[in-house]
DNA sequence: CACAATTAAGTTGTGCACAACTAAATGGCG
DNA sequence: CGCCATTTAGTTGTGCACAACTTAATTGTG
């Protein structure tokens, strides 16, 4: 009763492709993560904690909302995880005079100094990556094509400011 | 400890780049979670929970352990899951006569049919998605060549720190 | 046969993602 | 000015991922 004669691309078809994507896609992201806990783990960062960070590390103190911009992060996951960064003593945490809505975040001494420890991450991710240039570039496009694919399809874009990273040079 | 290299030519642009790519497969992951997350709350399912019943119409009863193989997914994840999936009415569990140790898995009739309801999810997906199928393929041969390249560096990691907890095989 | 090692599933604790909500500050409008 | 909608963080609750551990069944070895 399960075989099915497919003479016609059937639905059941479009499941197993839809697996397919599905799971590289979620085991890919789980073993990027697995690979960045270990090597983070010695930094005392988590992979999430560690994407704020570089976010921290190119632009400054920046207040909450525009991490959450860059990162596609909400308040509901980035004010725990701060909070967090700031007892591990990475960053501290202030409101803003002209608007006190808002919070800055500002590395500490310790948090800009971790930078130089992080920067051997990027070495052992690209030796395990082992992808040449190009593979890793057309990666990354398809990636922020797909992206930006389904954030449109899922909902009319709420902000579409200031754009953060993803641009390649 | 890190040894310092010599000669360093910039590596701030590694962590621009390594920035670059986390946030592609880290965004891209959610924004594809969150997709599903929608088109798949009228049939009662999260998306792990989703790729679990993908795989049970595809395989069959299964035992829990060969559905965490399927999925890279531990029994730390996969027993609350499924245990939800048993009181949502999809899948029931007994334990093996064979092998008392060994849970498997099967589809309710419930769980059978909504199989016919899921049969709607991939094209909305395809839809929304809205790459060439060259693409796809291209996408999911790059995700798969890194999962598989990044599981490799996670299992012998001969990083230069204090880990000594290596298991061998 | 007894007993240690292994295996399968489950449990506990931490952290992230996200929906839904609250609280406080700000800005617009009559 | 007073009032209300909006904005910004934070909080609560649910579910997933994973490390570390526990429990029970099976297997291997003396």
């Amino acid at each position: 009763m399960v075989t099915t004669p497919p003479d016609r691309p059937h639905d059941e078809d479009y499941l197993r492709l839809d697996l397919q994507l599905c799971f590289s896609l979620h085991a890919a992201s789980r073993a990027f993560n697995g690979v960045y806990r270990t090597l983070l783990k010695d930094l005392g960062l988590t992979y999430p904690q560690y994407l704020v960070m570089l976010t921290l590390w190119e632009h400054g103190e920046l207040p909450v909302k525009s991490i959450g911009e860059k990162l596609r992060l909400d308040s509901g996951t980035l004010s725990p995880l701060l909070k967090r960064l700031e007892s591990a003593g990475f960053v501290e945490r202030h409101r803003s005079k002209a608007d006190e809505r808002s919070v800055s975040i500002r590395l500490t001494e310790q948090g800009t100094a971790l930078r130089e420890h992080a920067l051997t991450v990027p070495h052992h991710i690209a030796r395990a990556v082992n992808l040449p240039p190009e593979d890793f570039h057309t990666l990354r496009t398809l990636l922020a094509t797909l992206t930006e694919g389904l954030d449109a399809a899922q909902g009319p874009m709420a902000t579409g400011t200031d754009e953060a990273a993803c641009a390649e040079g």
